[in-house]
RNA sequence: GUGCCUGUGGUGUAGUGGUUCGCACACGACCCUGUGGAGGUCGUGGUAUGGGUUCAAUUCCCAUCAGGCACCCCA
């Protein structure tokens, strides 16, 4: 028993503390914006990746991992050397061999390096893609943003027609309804390069005339990034957009003849979708359909739950053969937030099918090899040697939800058999150890087939 | 990157310019080597960090760091 703190003996020992705290450094803290996702958050990630996966294979979408580190090139490129996020929120450095290297703040820009890269021209089109994965932008961080977060994501690289981009939403917006969030699409289209030249003219003819109304950012975006305006939120601003020309209303014949089949295609496969001329995305790359999905209710400004659209100009402005592509990403983080707060239980794990408990040194031995052959044999037997109690043992089979316990002590040890028991009810018996596997096996079944009838009438 | 708010054991919280900062949960040990951790006893663990004011700071002030809100941006 030591009380080293009450002690009024102060001097030695205080000082040896004292110097030792000194001499070993604090450990170092996770870095901002960084966050570990610990084992109990883990089931929301499983569960969340397991619904992108089978959707994924539903629309026949293959997984594709781009390297995280790329190219500072390939971002200034294709996501805009204007925009914020290449301007100022990339984690740029060089490597040893002083080439200029970029921790990737998104994933469209890898996939249609790896595209081009590896001839994928060849193959059907369009070729689809998803991913999953951990993106980096250094921005200050809050609730719902983070330096390292994570995305997935749907391209389909190859193909022009706008039933692509409504297949997409119609994926994204069955996607959150499975997990139990109710989303709304906003969309809009920004129109090619050449309509949207002329609508950038247009805009700013407007908004020059009005310019000493415009808040400071506007002013800078006025000659900078123009279409970005129609983003802000300050009230004077918004006012003055309010009569500012739409882009929809300046699209050329191609442009909106793809936009209105877009509209079309949602409305037959009754997607509620919500027109919004003001929505401009951040990424220069967007061409025709841009779109993002909200949660119903948003709260909270970080609550955009993923965005999207076409970017039929990008793989040719990375020096690829002129290819059309539409995509979307989703924030996983955002995604697990909003099922945080509407409380949406996720499915739990099937338990083990078997708890191993053991009594002894002999037992526990035993124990170690029985666990591993019913394992090989098919069994997913459960186990904890680092605690002697029966008691305790039984409380975390208890806990892990298994309907069957095995217990072996010395008793059986002796007897060469082994108890089983049945959690439900607690009925055991003593059964010969050489016929274990065969009599839990007959045992499952059995419950098996009752919990199979049992759901035909009622379900809890 | 700007403005604002917050910072008490692992988690959630109470409290205070003055000996030992309280509680709950969690965690560990024992009762307990034969049955679902219920009960009992005991225990580990904290005022984010660094300065300043003061006889005295966890409390007041400043800075830093971190989290959050709004902006910005976007996932």
């Amino acid at each position: 028993m030591q009380k080293s703190k009450v002690t009024k003996t102060p001097d030695k020992a205080e000082e040896k503390n004292a110097e030792t705290e000194k001499r070993i450094p604090k450990c170092p803290q996770l870095l901002r914006g960084m966050k570990d996702i610990l084992p109990e958050s883990q089931k929301h990630w499983n569960y969340v990746r397991k619904i992108v996966e089978e959707l994924a294979e539903d629309y026949t979408y293959e997984r594709i991992d781009t390297p995280i580190l790329e190219e500072t090139s390939l971002f200034a490129r294709s996501v805009g050397e204007n925009t914020d996020i290449v301007e100022k929120e990339m984690f740029s450095f060089e490597d040893k061999g002083g080439k200029k290297v970029s921790l990737r703040p998104e994933n469209t820009a890898g996939i249609a390096r790896a595209y081009i890269e590896h001839g994928m021209l060849d193959r059907p089109q369009p070729v689809r893609f998803f991913y999953w994965g951990p993106f980096f932008r250094y921005d200050r961080p809050q609730a719902g943003r983070y330096r390292q977060f994570n995305q997935f994501g749907f391209e389909a690289i190859g193909d022009s027609n706008p039933i692509i981009d409504a297949q997409l939403i119609v994926m994204c917006q069955s996607l959150y309804q499975t997990i139990g969030i109710p989303v709304v699409t906003q969309i809009n289209s920004v129109g090619c390069r050449e309509c949207r030249r002329e609508y950038e003219q247009l805009l700013t003819d407007y908004l020059s005339s009005r310019k000493k109304f415009l808040c400071e950012d506007c002013k800078r975006r006025l000659t900078k990034n123009t279409l970005r305006i129609l983003d802000c939120k300050e009230k004077d601003c918004k006012e003055i957009l309010a009569d500012a020309p739409h882009i929809v209303d300046h699209l050329d014949e191609e442009c909106k003849a793809h936009f209105v089949k877009v509209l079309e295609y949602l409305d037959e496969a009754d997607i509620t979708y919500q027109l919004n001329p003001f929505l401009v995305r951040g990424l220069d790359y967007y061409t025709k359909t841009t779109f993002e999905i909200w949660p119903e209710k948003e709260e909270g400004s970080q609550s955009a739950l993923g965005g999207g659209g076409r970017y039929d100009d990008l793989v040719e402005v990375l020096g690829g053969r002129p290819t059309p592509a539409c995509g979307f990403a989703g924030g996983i983080e955002r995604l697990i937030i909003s099922m945080r707060e509407k409380e949406i239980v996720i499915p739990p794990p099937e338990p083990p099918d078997v708890f191993v408990a053991q009594l002894g040194e002999s037992a526990k031995k035993k124990a170690l090899r029985l666990v591993e052959d019913l394992r090989q044999k098919g069994i997913r037997a459960a186990s904890n040697f680092s605690t002697e109690g029966l008691k305790y043992q039984l409380s975390v089979a208890a806990k892990l939800k298994v309907r069957f316990s095995l217990i072996l002590g010395q008793k059986e040890m002796l007897d060469k058999t082994i108890l089983l028991r049945d959690m439900e009810g607690g009925s055991q018996e003593v059964v010969d150890y050489n016929k274990v596997y065969d009599e839990l096996k007959k045992r499952m079944e059995k419950v098996k087939a009752i919990i199979k009838n049992g759901n035909n009438h009622s379900e809890e």
